[in-house]
DNA sequence: AAAATAGTGTCTATCAGACAATATAGT
DNA sequence: ACTATATTGTCTGATAGACACTATTTT
């Protein structure tokens, strides 16, 4: 094919280029307020800000330093975005193989003072105890979690208040509207963990009254009961334990639900 | 703030840039393959692609000459990759106002032989008359509406084969769980129209019985009964007209329909 | 026995889906 | 009158949500 001698022709130069491209990561892990034994528990949907440092490793002075932001950084040329912010998840906080989505790209001409620079936004799920670890491993003055109802009070660098609604929001409906409750629970739980992770973004009714919700669970199709299983951990009585199943599921407005 | 003195000694060069940005578009459209009058239509889901031509503009040999192509083009530095959409889809149809939607990033290392460049990929839906105008204003060999059943079977430019498959999901996506179809059709519309309209993503009974969904139209949230304006289009007898509402509407996969 | 959480019984109202039957207007 | 599409009647079974009540276990 001709490819090659259209290639060799071809001048790279043509176009101004982007002065930087990069990804971003809202990493969000969920709080267990109240965790007494036989109580079920009460949580909190928390996001994971780090403090820009006043210097930067070279000792100069830092741009939107001391401000709080998005963990993120400048995606390499020889991997694609999301594997950046795989990677840079991995290298800040020591966690991998944790759900990570794309959600969002912030591209507004004049969003970075340093010039033409493109983020890419995601999203991470991390449970709790995988923070903790982390938490304690580094500097811990520099990173912390912050509760979604009140972060956007902050002095947030960048546009990053603007990719942080976005993320809550985006994190809200895919709660509501896809199975990654999953994400934020054990392989095994019971109605009213999954119950928690849900109150965490809504107050509907059919979802915070017990009864209720106890009788649904059993009635969703992406859901498993784990016949004969029960557990202790949330009340003296014992308590059925259940599991996701993995299944594309469907949100179509026109169709009954099965 | 210091900002100012930080940006003065920030390198723009440090890290490697990407060679270029661009934006694509899936451009929908659906044609009505039957269309007489007293009859409720048939429709079938296009998908609007470009052939690359041959040399470029200055005469040399082009990149994947002769491919079939998703339109687009390279983002200029004092815009955002969906206002190049909006830019280059005007541009190249004339057409203003549309439906347009950012779906996905490809930034694989390596998806351009011409260096890293990363795609903004937008998926954009036109009605019929729209393109028909185009086509005619334009020299036509080189587009060409495709429809999603067989555009895969194409021979298509860099991987716009996996763009389109993904744009392709997408739509069908949005027409069954968002109110998009509403893009697809005229402010008022008959039950047999956006029946149509869905038949050319879906086959389940609830949709393709016209008794069914003729009810379930009334039942709707985001649907609205245009009371007492009928229309003659589709049938001998008067048919009820409908419009849509502006709503958000409630996908929670926990949540019952209202 | 008291306390607390899990789970069931039951009522009401609504709705989906299937299919049969009827209504309407042009030809 | 015939025909094609729109619309209603009706039956069956399922489901939601509300709320009262029962079950189970630890202390």
């Amino acid at each position: 094919m001709s490819n090659e001698q259209a290639l060799k022709q071809y001048d790279i130069k043509k176009y101004k280029t982007p002065d930087g491209y990069t990804s971003d990561i809202a990493v969000f892990t969920i709080v267990s307020t109240r965790m007494e034994t036989f109580k079920p528990p009460v949580m909190d949907l928390k996001i994971m800000l780090i403090k820009r440092s006043m210097v930067d490793s070279e000792g100069r002075p830092n741009i939107e330093a001391g401000k709080w932001a998005l963990p993120g950084g400048f995606v390499d040329p020889n991997e694609s975005a999301f594997q950046s912010a795989q990677r840079e998840l991995r290298e800040e906080t020591g966690v991998d193989h944790i759900h990570l989505e794309h959600f969002g790209v912030y591209d507004t001409p004049g969003r970075d003072p340093r010039g033409w620079i493109i983020s890419n936004a995601h999203f991470a799920i991390v449970p709790e105890h995988q923070i903790a670890k982390r938490e304690a491993s580094d500097d811990a003055s520099e990173v912390e979690l912050f509760s979604v109802e009140n972060v956007l009070n902050f002095d947030l660098a960048f546009d990053h208040a603007q990719i942080i609604q976005d993320a809550i929001h985006v994190i809200r409906q895919k709660l509501l509207e896809s199975t990654v409750a999953k994400e934020f629970l054990p392989a095994e739980f019971t109605y009213s963990e999954l119950q928690a992770v849900l109150l965490t973004v809504t107050s509907e009714s059919a979802i915070a009254l017990d009864a209720a919700f106890a009788r649904k669970i059993k009635s969703l199709p992406f859901i498993q009961e784990i016949i004969g299983k029960k557990t202790t951990r949330t009340s003296k009585k014992p308590t059925q334990l259940y599991r996701f199943i993995d299944m594309e599921v469907n949100n179509s407005i026109y169709h009954a639900k099965k």
